[in-house]
DNA sequence: GTAGGTGTTCGAGCGCGCTCGAAGTCAAGG
DNA sequence: CCTTGACTTCGAGCGCGCTCGAACACCTAC
């Protein structure tokens, strides 16, 4: 299999997987006669799982460290497991955020769908909000004015 | 408030602060005599809202459109209604995508787990490997070596 | 009066994860 | 033979979201 066609079986770009294979997420692919990567197919779970890392968030540095273990064979395979508890330990607190979110804006669009026609209003809940860090206690109501917005 | 206290208070800092007002994402505060922002506390809940948008990944792009829309009143209410219904949906498709791939994670781990001791081999199921597009169906098995992991 | 602490503006720089373009090589097809 | 197209390497550039430093202003306490 060729670049192009692995890029198309996993959805990354060419390029990607070059960049991937430089930075050493990927192994060195066996080059044919014309200089080319050759891949078989026993690379694409490996992309699958470092897609599914991704997803989660896992940063390129820890996969790194992830794959040069696997590398180095069964001997780092504790480790190896433990680098992906503490990941999966991360991801689940990242995935409770996340639904407590989901419910601050069920309760959010709620109030935008109660308040359809005439005045709006401050829609949704506009207590309870926390902060990035647990940090704000107090509570009135949202601005109403933002700045003149610039182009960013 | 000023900008030390509000930034303790909301686990930002206070060039964070700054730098949401300048691209509008925060309205701009007013200054006291000696030219200092004063914020008051209806300042937090949007401050809090906004680190959930972020929290759960709308671009500050995305966020900047809602405040604009915020800021023109409630005529707007419909349109960040509907803004706000999209991310929804984005968010609820990454939290399946998530609860997914943990479920992955756990396999892989418990993999790891069950080979504790000796050779521990593959660990985790090395099948049904999903891509980054669902575009992988052949598997094998991961690859052993990875290239000399430069230091990125 | 002076030291320390907090604030101000401005613009440059950074870390991440790609993304792209240039210039060249190679093989197959008409 | 010549074109087409997929590949190669290399290095620069980009979009995002901050992050930081310089140089200066101002208030308060001693």
């Amino acid at each position: 299999m060729k670049i192009g066609e692995l890029a198309r079986r996993t959805g990354l770009t060419a390029h990607t997987i070059r960049y991937y294979e430089r930075i050493g997420l990927l192994p060195f692919a066996i080059r044919d006669h014309a200089k080319q990567r050759d891949y078989d197919g026993s690379i694409l779970p490996w992309i699958g799982f470092i897609g599914r890392l991704k997803t989660t968030g896992m940063p390129i540095r820890d996969m790194l460290r992830y794959a040069t273990l696997r590398a180095q064979g069964d001997a780092t395979a504790a480790e190896r497991g433990a680098l992906l508890e503490q990941h999966r330990a991360r991801v689940r607190h990242h995935l409770a955020e996340l639904q407590a979110c989901l419910v601050v804006l069920d309760t959010k669009i709620a109030g935008y769908a109660g308040s359809a026609r005439g005045s709006a209003g401050d829609a949704g809940g506009s207590k309870g909000m926390e902060p990035h860090h647990d940090a704000i206690q107090q509570g009135t109501r949202e601005p109403v004015r933002a700045g003149p917005a610039r182009p960013l």
